[in-house]
DNA sequence: ACAAAAGTGTTCGCGCTACACCCATGC
DNA sequence: GCATGGGTGTAGCGCGAACACTTTTGT
Protein backbone atom coordinates (compact mmCIF):
# COMPACT_ATOMS: atom_id res chain seq x y z
CA UNK A 1 0.00 0.00 0.00
CA UNK A 2 0.57 4.00 0.04
CA UNK A 3 4.01 5.47 1.46
CA UNK A 4 1.96 8.19 4.15
CA UNK A 5 -0.57 10.64 4.15
CA UNK A 6 0.75 14.25 3.64
CA UNK A 7 -2.55 16.37 2.57
CA UNK A 8 -4.14 19.73 3.25
CA UNK A 9 -6.38 20.09 6.66
CA UNK A 10 -7.84 23.30 7.58
CA UNK A 11 -5.41 24.98 5.55
CA UNK A 12 -1.76 23.52 6.34
CA UNK A 13 0.14 20.98 5.90
CA UNK A 14 -0.37 17.62 7.98
CA UNK A 15 1.11 14.41 8.90
CA UNK A 16 -0.30 12.09 10.57
CA UNK A 17 1.72 10.57 13.69
CA UNK A 18 1.41 8.04 15.95
CA UNK A 19 1.44 8.25 19.79
CA UNK A 20 1.29 6.37 22.64
CA UNK A 21 -0.48 7.91 26.32
CA UNK A 22 -0.22 5.44 28.88
CA UNK A 23 -2.49 5.50 32.51
CA UNK A 24 -0.50 3.66 34.91
CA UNK A 25 -2.51 2.99 37.99
CA UNK A 26 -0.95 1.82 41.72
CA UNK A 27 -2.49 2.14 45.24
CA UNK A 28 -0.64 3.92 47.58
CA UNK A 29 -1.12 6.11 50.91
CA UNK A 30 -2.75 9.60 49.75
CA UNK A 31 -1.82 12.76 51.93
CA UNK A 32 -4.09 11.99 54.79
CA UNK A 33 -2.64 8.16 54.86
CA UNK A 34 -5.28 6.32 53.34
CA UNK A 35 -4.93 3.83 50.44
CA UNK A 36 -5.91 5.38 47.30
CA UNK A 37 -5.90 4.31 43.62
CA UNK A 38 -3.55 6.99 41.86
CA UNK A 39 -2.61 7.75 38.17
CA UNK A 40 0.42 8.63 37.05
CA UNK A 41 0.50 12.33 35.18
CA UNK A 42 3.33 15.37 34.70
CA UNK A 43 2.71 19.14 34.23
CA UNK A 44 2.94 20.01 30.77
CA UNK A 45 5.58 23.07 30.72
CA UNK A 46 4.70 24.32 26.94
CA UNK A 47 1.80 24.74 24.73
CA UNK A 48 -0.51 23.10 24.38
CA UNK A 49 -2.55 23.16 27.69
CA UNK A 50 0.44 24.31 29.37
CA UNK A 51 -0.11 23.95 33.22
CA UNK A 52 -1.87 21.31 32.62
CA UNK A 53 -1.38 17.44 33.49
CA UNK A 54 -0.83 15.30 31.25
CA UNK A 55 -0.25 11.05 31.06
CA UNK A 56 3.50 9.93 29.95
CA UNK A 57 3.74 8.95 26.85
CA UNK A 58 5.13 9.90 23.30
CA UNK A 59 5.45 9.67 19.78
CA UNK A 60 6.30 5.82 18.45
CA UNK A 61 9.87 5.29 16.50
CA UNK A 62 10.13 3.20 13.61
CA UNK A 63 11.77 0.54 14.74
CA UNK A 64 9.25 -0.34 17.68
CA UNK A 65 5.31 -1.18 17.92
CA UNK A 66 3.27 0.39 20.32
CA UNK A 67 3.46 -1.99 22.88
CA UNK A 68 7.29 -1.87 23.53
CA UNK A 69 6.87 2.02 22.65
CA UNK A 70 4.57 2.58 26.18
CA UNK A 71 7.23 0.30 27.98
CA UNK A 72 9.56 2.13 26.92
CA UNK A 73 8.83 5.50 27.75
CA UNK A 74 7.46 5.01 30.69
CA UNK A 75 11.27 3.11 31.95
CA UNK A 76 13.08 6.54 30.14
CA UNK A 77 10.82 9.49 30.63
CA UNK A 78 9.41 8.85 34.25
CA UNK A 79 11.37 5.73 35.49
CA UNK A 80 8.81 3.18 35.89
CA UNK A 81 10.59 -0.04 35.54
CA UNK A 82 8.44 -1.98 37.22
CA UNK A 83 5.43 -1.92 34.98
CA UNK A 84 3.62 -5.36 35.99
CA UNK A 85 0.95 -4.96 33.49
CA UNK A 86 0.15 -3.03 30.17
CA UNK A 87 -2.71 -3.49 28.06
CA UNK A 88 -4.25 -1.21 24.87
CA UNK A 89 -7.01 0.23 26.12
CA UNK A 90 -7.99 1.61 22.78
CA UNK A 91 -7.12 4.36 19.84
CA UNK A 92 -8.09 8.24 20.21
CA UNK A 93 -8.08 9.75 16.81
CA UNK A 94 -10.10 13.05 17.38
CA UNK A 95 -9.06 14.95 14.71
CA UNK A 96 -8.65 17.87 16.20
CA UNK A 97 -7.83 16.33 19.67
CA UNK A 98 -4.58 18.34 19.42
CA UNK A 99 -4.31 21.70 17.52
CA UNK A 100 -2.50 22.26 14.00
CA UNK A 101 -1.25 18.47 14.19
CA UNK A 102 -2.63 15.21 13.25
CA UNK A 103 -1.60 12.61 16.22
CA UNK A 104 -3.14 9.43 16.84
CA UNK A 105 -2.76 8.28 20.19
CA UNK A 106 -2.92 4.58 21.36
CA UNK A 107 -4.46 4.56 25.12
CA UNK A 108 -2.64 2.01 27.60
CA UNK A 109 -3.53 0.95 31.34
CA UNK A 110 -0.35 0.40 32.91
CA UNK A 111 -0.30 -0.83 36.74
CA UNK A 112 2.42 -0.79 39.08
CA UNK A 113 2.80 -2.79 42.67
CA UNK A 114 1.69 -1.53 45.61
CA UNK A 115 5.56 -2.22 46.79
CA UNK A 116 7.45 -0.42 43.93
CA UNK A 117 8.63 3.11 44.85
CA UNK A 118 9.92 4.67 41.72
CA UNK A 119 11.97 8.03 41.94
CA UNK A 120 9.87 10.31 39.90
CA UNK A 121 10.97 13.50 38.02
CA UNK A 122 10.32 16.78 39.26
CA UNK A 123 7.57 17.26 37.33
CA UNK A 124 5.40 13.74 37.83
CA UNK A 125 3.17 13.00 40.70
CA UNK A 126 0.80 10.49 41.30
CA UNK A 127 -2.85 11.71 41.77
CA UNK A 128 -5.88 10.26 42.99
CA UNK A 129 -7.81 9.14 40.37
CA UNK A 130 -11.51 10.59 41.92
CA UNK A 131 -9.65 13.81 42.30
CA UNK A 132 -7.87 14.47 39.61
CA UNK A 133 -6.54 17.97 38.86
CA UNK A 134 -7.12 19.58 35.55
CA UNK A 135 -6.03 17.13 32.90
CA UNK A 136 -4.61 18.29 29.00
CA UNK A 137 -6.62 17.26 25.72
CA UNK A 138 -8.09 13.98 25.90
CA UNK A 139 -6.30 12.56 28.84
CA UNK A 140 -9.15 12.09 31.12
CA UNK A 141 -10.83 10.86 29.03
CA UNK A 142 -8.34 8.46 28.64
CA UNK A 143 -7.60 7.65 31.97
CA UNK A 144 -11.46 6.66 33.19
CA UNK A 145 -11.56 4.39 30.13
CA UNK A 146 -8.39 2.68 31.71
CA UNK A 147 -9.62 2.66 35.61
CA UNK A 148 -13.15 1.39 33.64
CA UNK A 149 -10.63 -1.82 32.35
CA UNK A 150 -9.20 -2.23 35.70
CA UNK A 151 -12.31 -2.21 37.16
CA UNK A 152 -13.92 -4.90 35.04
CA UNK A 153 -10.64 -6.90 34.81
CA UNK A 154 -10.60 -7.27 38.66
CA UNK A 155 -13.56 -9.34 38.62
CA UNK A 156 -12.97 -12.09 35.92
CA UNK A 157 -9.04 -12.18 35.47
CA UNK A 158 -6.39 -12.35 38.11
CA UNK A 159 -4.90 -8.70 37.41
CA UNK A 160 -5.05 -7.89 41.10
CA UNK A 161 -1.30 -9.30 40.79
CA UNK A 162 -0.23 -6.34 39.18
CA UNK A 163 -1.25 -3.91 41.73
CA UNK A 164 -0.32 -6.05 44.89
CA UNK A 165 3.37 -6.78 46.34
CA UNK A 166 5.26 -9.57 45.79
CA UNK A 167 3.72 -10.86 49.26
CA UNK A 168 0.93 -9.97 51.53
CA UNK A 169 -1.72 -10.50 54.12
CA UNK A 170 -4.98 -11.83 53.10
CA UNK A 171 -6.02 -7.96 54.37
CA UNK A 172 -3.49 -6.04 52.69
CA UNK A 173 -5.13 -7.42 49.03
CA UNK A 174 -8.19 -6.88 50.70
CA UNK A 175 -7.37 -3.32 51.01
CA UNK A 176 -5.70 -3.29 47.23
CA UNK A 177 -8.93 -4.83 45.91
CA UNK A 178 -11.20 -2.84 47.70
CA UNK A 179 -8.76 0.44 46.48
CA UNK A 180 -8.81 -0.41 43.09
CA UNK A 181 -12.48 -1.05 42.77
CA UNK A 182 -13.92 1.63 44.99
CA UNK A 183 -16.07 -0.39 47.25
CA UNK A 184 -15.55 -3.03 50.20
CA UNK A 185 -14.56 -6.03 49.30
CA UNK A 186 -15.66 -9.62 51.57
CA UNK A 187 -11.99 -11.31 52.65
CA UNK A 188 -12.88 -14.54 53.13
CA UNK A 189 -14.77 -14.76 49.87
CA UNK A 190 -11.60 -13.29 48.35
CA UNK A 191 -9.40 -16.02 49.67
CA UNK A 192 -11.92 -17.96 48.05
CA UNK A 193 -12.41 -17.14 45.10
CA UNK A 194 -9.22 -16.71 44.31
CA UNK A 195 -7.89 -19.62 45.64
CA UNK A 196 -10.71 -21.81 44.04
CA UNK A 197 -9.38 -20.38 40.80
CA UNK A 198 -5.72 -21.34 41.57
CA UNK A 199 -4.51 -18.02 41.49
CA UNK A 200 -3.08 -17.80 45.16
CA UNK A 201 -0.37 -19.27 47.06
CA UNK A 202 0.61 -19.64 50.97
CA UNK A 203 4.51 -18.27 51.14
CA UNK A 204 4.49 -20.46 54.43
CA UNK A 205 5.73 -17.38 56.22
CA UNK A 206 3.61 -15.12 58.54
CA UNK A 207 3.45 -11.49 58.93
CA UNK A 208 4.34 -9.82 62.65
CA UNK A 209 0.73 -8.54 64.45
CA UNK A 210 0.14 -5.42 64.68
CA UNK A 211 1.18 -3.23 67.80
CA UNK A 212 -2.00 -4.06 69.61
CA UNK A 213 -1.59 -7.60 68.84
CA UNK A 214 -4.13 -10.54 66.94
CA UNK A 215 -3.44 -12.99 65.30
CA UNK A 216 -0.31 -13.08 63.01
CA UNK A 217 -1.32 -13.26 59.46
CA UNK A 218 -0.61 -15.70 56.49
CA UNK A 219 1.37 -14.33 53.51
CA UNK A 220 0.21 -15.19 50.16
CA UNK A 221 1.49 -14.63 46.63
CA UNK A 222 0.00 -14.48 43.43
CA UNK A 223 0.61 -18.08 41.06
CA UNK A 224 0.83 -16.26 37.72
CA UNK A 225 2.63 -13.17 36.88
CA UNK A 226 0.50 -12.52 33.58
CA UNK A 227 -2.45 -11.41 32.83
CA UNK A 228 -5.21 -15.05 32.63
CA UNK A 229 -8.90 -14.70 32.33
CA UNK A 230 -10.17 -17.27 35.09
CA UNK A 231 -13.64 -16.85 34.54
CA UNK A 232 -14.24 -16.84 30.70
CA UNK A 233 -18.20 -17.45 29.99
CA UNK A 234 -21.09 -16.47 32.38
CA UNK A 235 -23.70 -17.93 29.71
CA UNK A 236 -23.86 -20.00 27.10
CA UNK A 237 -20.53 -22.18 28.12
CA UNK A 238 -19.93 -25.34 25.56
CA UNK A 239 -22.23 -28.19 26.08
CA UNK A 240 -20.66 -30.54 28.66
CA UNK A 241 -19.63 -33.51 26.71
CA UNK A 242 -17.64 -33.02 23.22
CA UNK B 1 4.36 18.53 20.18
CA UNK B 2 5.51 17.04 16.83
CA UNK B 3 4.82 17.50 13.15
CA UNK B 4 5.17 14.20 11.84
CA UNK B 5 8.00 11.18 11.59
CA UNK B 6 9.97 11.40 9.06
CA UNK B 7 13.57 9.45 9.97
CA UNK B 8 15.33 7.01 8.02
CA UNK B 9 14.80 3.11 8.91
CA UNK B 10 16.45 0.22 7.14
CA UNK B 11 17.67 2.39 4.84
CA UNK B 12 14.73 4.44 3.36
CA UNK B 13 13.13 7.39 4.54
CA UNK B 14 9.74 6.54 6.41
CA UNK B 15 6.08 7.88 6.83
CA UNK B 16 3.89 6.55 9.71
CA UNK B 17 0.57 6.38 7.96
CA UNK B 18 -2.64 5.03 9.63
CA UNK B 19 -5.06 2.48 8.65
CA UNK B 20 -7.94 0.86 9.06
CA UNK B 21 -9.12 -2.76 8.68
CA UNK B 22 -12.48 -4.32 9.96
CA UNK B 23 -13.09 -8.02 10.13
CA UNK B 24 -16.92 -8.18 9.39
CA UNK B 25 -18.57 -11.54 10.29
CA UNK B 26 -22.05 -12.62 9.38
CA UNK B 27 -24.25 -15.81 9.73
CA UNK B 28 -25.68 -17.12 6.47
CA UNK B 29 -25.48 -20.58 4.31
CA UNK B 30 -22.39 -21.86 2.90
CA UNK B 31 -22.14 -23.57 -0.03
CA UNK B 32 -23.86 -26.17 1.73
CA UNK B 33 -26.92 -24.76 2.73
CA UNK B 34 -25.85 -24.97 6.69
CA UNK B 35 -25.42 -21.76 8.37
CA UNK B 36 -22.03 -20.61 8.87
CA UNK B 37 -20.00 -17.32 10.44
CA UNK B 38 -18.40 -15.86 7.66
CA UNK B 39 -15.53 -12.68 7.00
CA UNK B 40 -15.59 -10.60 4.61
CA UNK B 41 -12.20 -10.09 2.35
CA UNK B 42 -11.11 -9.43 -1.05
CA UNK B 43 -8.45 -10.63 -2.81
CA UNK B 44 -5.55 -8.27 -3.92
CA UNK B 45 -4.64 -7.74 -7.23
CA UNK B 46 -1.31 -5.95 -6.37
CA UNK B 47 2.11 -6.73 -4.32
CA UNK B 48 2.54 -6.89 -1.77
CA UNK B 49 0.73 -10.00 -1.20
CA UNK B 50 -0.96 -10.83 -4.58
CA UNK B 51 -3.75 -13.23 -5.00
CA UNK B 52 -3.82 -13.84 -1.07
CA UNK B 53 -7.19 -12.00 1.08
CA UNK B 54 -7.47 -9.28 2.65
CA UNK B 55 -9.77 -7.52 5.49
CA UNK B 56 -11.76 -4.13 3.90
CA UNK B 57 -9.92 -1.10 5.27
CA UNK B 58 -7.68 1.42 3.93
CA UNK B 59 -5.95 4.52 5.22
CA UNK B 60 -7.37 6.94 7.88
CA UNK B 61 -7.93 10.48 6.18
CA UNK B 62 -6.98 13.77 7.78
CA UNK B 63 -10.75 15.12 9.00
CA UNK B 64 -11.98 11.92 10.32
CA UNK B 65 -11.09 9.71 13.37
CA UNK B 66 -10.64 5.44 13.02
CA UNK B 67 -14.14 4.65 13.79
CA UNK B 68 -15.83 7.06 11.21
CA UNK B 69 -12.82 5.65 8.70
CA UNK B 70 -13.57 2.24 9.12
CA UNK B 71 -17.38 2.78 8.53
CA UNK B 72 -16.91 5.14 5.14
CA UNK B 73 -14.60 2.39 3.99
CA UNK B 74 -16.56 -0.61 4.59
CA UNK B 75 -20.01 1.73 3.16
CA UNK B 76 -17.85 3.19 0.17
CA UNK B 77 -15.51 -0.09 -0.80
CA UNK B 78 -17.48 -2.94 -0.09
CA UNK B 79 -21.05 -1.44 -0.13
CA UNK B 80 -21.90 -2.23 3.22
CA UNK B 81 -24.47 0.06 4.80
CA UNK B 82 -25.91 -1.94 7.04
CA UNK B 83 -22.95 -2.60 9.54
CA UNK B 84 -24.86 -2.99 13.04
CA UNK B 85 -22.41 -2.87 15.33
CA UNK B 86 -18.62 -1.71 14.67
CA UNK B 87 -15.60 -1.93 17.79
CA UNK B 88 -12.12 -1.38 18.07
CA UNK B 89 -10.28 -4.95 18.52
CA UNK B 90 -6.57 -3.11 19.12
CA UNK B 91 -3.58 -1.62 17.40
CA UNK B 92 -1.64 -3.86 15.24
CA UNK B 93 1.70 -1.69 14.66
CA UNK B 94 4.78 -4.28 14.16
CA UNK B 95 7.19 -2.86 12.11
CA UNK B 96 7.76 -5.32 9.61
CA UNK B 97 4.09 -5.93 9.52
CA UNK B 98 4.16 -4.40 5.44
CA UNK B 99 7.32 -4.19 3.40
CA UNK B 100 8.80 -1.00 3.10
CA UNK B 101 6.11 1.14 4.58
CA UNK B 102 5.29 2.08 8.13
CA UNK B 103 1.74 1.75 8.75
CA UNK B 104 0.08 1.54 12.04
CA UNK B 105 -3.28 -0.97 11.75
CA UNK B 106 -6.58 -0.65 14.08
CA UNK B 107 -8.21 -3.37 13.46
CA UNK B 108 -11.70 -3.42 13.86
CA UNK B 109 -15.08 -5.83 14.42
CA UNK B 110 -17.83 -5.58 12.32
CA UNK B 111 -21.15 -7.24 12.09
CA UNK B 112 -23.22 -7.36 9.55
CA UNK B 113 -27.51 -8.92 10.07
CA UNK B 114 -28.73 -12.85 8.75
CA UNK B 115 -31.06 -10.32 6.43
CA UNK B 116 -28.70 -8.15 4.94
CA UNK B 117 -27.94 -8.60 1.54
CA UNK B 118 -25.17 -6.30 0.45
CA UNK B 119 -24.10 -6.33 -3.44
CA UNK B 120 -21.00 -7.61 -2.91
CA UNK B 121 -17.97 -6.20 -5.42
CA UNK B 122 -16.24 -8.68 -7.92
CA UNK B 123 -13.07 -8.96 -6.22
CA UNK B 124 -15.08 -9.30 -2.46
CA UNK B 125 -16.14 -12.63 -0.91
CA UNK B 126 -17.91 -13.76 2.21
CA UNK B 127 -15.48 -16.93 3.50
CA UNK B 128 -16.43 -19.41 6.46
CA UNK B 129 -13.78 -17.97 9.29
CA UNK B 130 -12.97 -21.90 10.19
CA UNK B 131 -11.88 -22.52 6.42
CA UNK B 132 -10.18 -19.49 5.43
CA UNK B 133 -7.95 -19.10 2.56
CA UNK B 134 -4.57 -17.86 2.82
CA UNK B 135 -4.74 -14.26 4.29
CA UNK B 136 -2.56 -11.36 3.30
CA UNK B 137 -0.10 -10.20 6.08
CA UNK B 138 -0.97 -10.11 9.45
CA UNK B 139 -5.05 -9.75 8.57
CA UNK B 140 -5.86 -13.23 9.71
CA UNK B 141 -4.36 -12.43 13.30
CA UNK B 142 -6.65 -9.60 13.06
CA UNK B 143 -9.25 -11.72 11.70
CA UNK B 144 -8.96 -14.40 14.68
CA UNK B 145 -8.66 -11.76 17.20
CA UNK B 146 -11.94 -10.10 16.25
CA UNK B 147 -13.44 -13.79 16.32
CA UNK B 148 -12.58 -14.70 19.82
CA UNK B 149 -13.86 -11.09 20.77
CA UNK B 150 -17.34 -12.20 19.38
CA UNK B 151 -17.30 -15.16 21.00
CA UNK B 152 -16.67 -13.86 24.23
CA UNK B 153 -19.40 -10.67 24.09
CA UNK B 154 -22.15 -13.01 23.02
CA UNK B 155 -21.69 -14.17 26.91
CA UNK B 156 -22.25 -11.10 28.50
CA UNK B 157 -23.56 -8.33 26.38
CA UNK B 158 -26.51 -7.94 24.19
CA UNK B 159 -23.88 -8.14 21.06
CA UNK B 160 -26.31 -10.61 19.06
CA UNK B 161 -28.78 -8.46 18.14
CA UNK B 162 -26.20 -7.49 15.58
CA UNK B 163 -25.96 -10.82 13.75
CA UNK B 164 -29.72 -11.33 14.19
CA UNK B 165 -32.51 -10.12 11.31
CA UNK B 166 -34.96 -7.33 12.71
CA UNK B 167 -37.15 -10.16 13.91
CA UNK B 168 -36.78 -13.76 14.37
CA UNK B 169 -38.08 -16.95 16.20
CA UNK B 170 -36.09 -18.29 18.96
CA UNK B 171 -35.16 -21.20 17.02
CA UNK B 172 -33.20 -18.88 14.32
CA UNK B 173 -31.85 -16.97 17.84
CA UNK B 174 -30.34 -20.18 18.49
CA UNK B 175 -29.16 -20.93 15.00
CA UNK B 176 -27.02 -17.56 14.84
CA UNK B 177 -25.59 -18.09 18.27
CA UNK B 178 -25.04 -21.52 17.85
CA UNK B 179 -23.05 -20.92 14.57
CA UNK B 180 -20.98 -17.51 15.97
CA UNK B 181 -20.60 -19.73 19.09
CA UNK B 182 -19.11 -22.79 17.55
CA UNK B 183 -21.48 -25.57 19.64
CA UNK B 184 -24.97 -26.05 20.38
CA UNK B 185 -27.30 -23.37 22.49
CA UNK B 186 -30.15 -24.35 24.46
CA UNK B 187 -32.93 -22.80 23.57
CA UNK B 188 -34.71 -22.59 26.76
CA UNK B 189 -31.83 -21.23 28.21
CA UNK B 190 -31.12 -18.45 25.08
CA UNK B 191 -34.60 -17.25 25.76
CA UNK B 192 -34.85 -17.14 29.40
CA UNK B 193 -31.31 -15.10 29.94
CA UNK B 194 -31.92 -12.95 27.45
CA UNK B 195 -35.78 -11.93 28.62
CA UNK B 196 -34.66 -11.64 32.56
CA UNK B 197 -31.54 -9.65 31.18
CA UNK B 198 -34.78 -7.22 29.11
CA UNK B 199 -33.13 -8.04 26.03
CA UNK B 200 -35.85 -9.58 24.17
CA UNK B 201 -39.11 -8.63 23.14
CA UNK B 202 -42.44 -10.47 21.77
CA UNK B 203 -43.50 -8.62 18.49
CA UNK B 204 -47.00 -10.62 18.77
CA UNK B 205 -47.04 -12.35 15.66
CA UNK B 206 -46.21 -15.34 15.09
CA UNK B 207 -44.22 -17.43 11.71
CA UNK B 208 -45.87 -20.02 9.64
CA UNK B 209 -44.76 -23.37 10.28
CA UNK B 210 -42.53 -25.68 8.00
CA UNK B 211 -44.29 -27.70 5.24
CA UNK B 212 -44.44 -30.87 7.86
CA UNK B 213 -46.24 -28.86 10.75
CA UNK B 214 -45.50 -27.89 13.57
CA UNK B 215 -46.71 -25.49 16.41
CA UNK B 216 -46.19 -21.66 14.75
CA UNK B 217 -43.06 -19.78 16.38
CA UNK B 218 -43.81 -16.46 17.80
CA UNK B 219 -41.53 -13.70 16.51
CA UNK B 220 -38.85 -11.26 18.78
CA UNK B 221 -37.08 -8.68 18.33
CA UNK B 222 -34.20 -7.11 20.62
CA UNK B 223 -34.96 -4.08 22.31
CA UNK B 224 -31.70 -2.39 22.52
CA UNK B 225 -29.77 -1.97 18.98
CA UNK B 226 -26.61 -1.00 20.60
CA UNK B 227 -23.75 -2.74 22.53
CA UNK B 228 -24.75 -3.00 25.95
CA UNK B 229 -22.93 -5.33 28.71
CA UNK B 230 -25.77 -6.81 30.36
CA UNK B 231 -23.75 -8.94 32.64
CA UNK B 232 -20.98 -6.73 34.19
CA UNK B 233 -19.59 -8.46 37.13
CA UNK B 234 -18.99 -12.34 38.16
CA UNK B 235 -17.43 -12.02 41.40
CA UNK B 236 -16.28 -8.94 43.88
CA UNK B 237 -19.74 -7.52 43.02
CA UNK B 238 -20.84 -3.71 44.89
CA UNK B 239 -22.61 -4.83 48.23
CA UNK B 240 -26.53 -4.64 48.85
CA UNK B 241 -26.95 -1.66 50.66
CA UNK B 242 -24.80 1.35 50.00
C1' DA C 1 -53.78 -40.32 15.00
C1' DC C 2 -49.15 -38.98 14.37
C1' DA C 3 -45.08 -36.27 13.52
C1' DA C 4 -42.86 -31.92 14.01
C1' DA C 5 -41.56 -27.81 16.02
C1' DA C 6 -42.27 -24.30 19.86
C1' DG C 7 -42.69 -23.15 24.39
C1' DT C 8 -43.00 -24.20 29.74
C1' DG C 9 -41.74 -26.21 34.12
C1' DT C 10 -38.56 -28.41 37.05
C1' DT C 11 -34.37 -30.20 38.93
C1' DC C 12 -29.79 -29.71 39.79
C1' DG C 13 -25.42 -27.74 40.75
C1' DC C 14 -22.20 -24.11 41.19
C1' DG C 15 -20.38 -19.79 42.60
C1' DC C 16 -20.80 -15.73 45.11
C1' DT C 17 -22.47 -12.97 49.20
C1' DA C 18 -23.17 -12.38 53.92
C1' DC C 19 -22.40 -13.34 58.41
C1' DA C 20 -21.68 -16.07 62.55
C1' DC C 21 -18.20 -18.49 64.73
C1' DC C 22 -13.48 -20.14 66.03
C1' DC C 23 -8.16 -19.28 66.41
C1' DA C 24 -3.72 -16.97 67.66
C1' DT C 25 -1.25 -13.34 69.43
C1' DG C 26 0.08 -8.86 72.50
C1' DC C 27 -0.96 -6.40 76.54
C1' DG D 1 -8.68 -12.16 80.75
C1' DC D 2 -9.53 -9.21 76.97
C1' DA D 3 -8.98 -6.70 72.87
C1' DT D 4 -7.45 -7.17 68.13
C1' DG D 5 -7.06 -8.94 63.86
C1' DG D 6 -6.91 -13.59 60.92
C1' DG D 7 -9.11 -17.61 59.39
C1' DT D 8 -13.18 -21.18 58.92
C1' DG D 9 -17.90 -22.81 58.44
C1' DT D 10 -22.32 -22.31 56.62
C1' DA D 11 -26.84 -20.69 55.00
C1' DG D 12 -29.04 -18.56 51.22
C1' DC D 13 -29.75 -17.26 46.65
C1' DG D 14 -29.41 -16.10 41.88
C1' DC D 15 -28.09 -17.86 37.55
C1' DG D 16 -27.43 -21.07 34.11
C1' DA D 17 -27.43 -26.13 32.18
C1' DA D 18 -30.07 -29.99 31.23
C1' DC D 19 -34.11 -32.25 30.23
C1' DA D 20 -38.91 -33.82 30.68
C1' DC D 21 -43.35 -32.29 29.52
C1' DT D 22 -47.08 -29.70 27.31
C1' DT D 23 -48.99 -26.99 23.34
C1' DT D 24 -50.01 -26.03 18.59
C1' DT D 25 -49.78 -26.81 14.06
C1' DG D 26 -49.69 -29.86 9.20
C1' DT D 27 -50.48 -34.28 7.01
Amino acid sequence: MPHGIRSSHAGHLVDTSVEVLAAVFTVRPDAAGRPRLHVLLWQRAREPDAGRWALPGGLVLPDEDVDASAARQLAEKVDLTRVTHLEQIGVFSDPDRMPDARVVATGFLGLVPLDADPQLPEDTAWHPVDDLPPTALDHGLIADRAHRRLQAKLSYTNIGFALAPATFTIGELRRVYATALGHDVDPTNLQRILSRRGMLEPTGSTAAPGPSGGRPAAMYRFTIGELRVTDPFAAFRPPADG
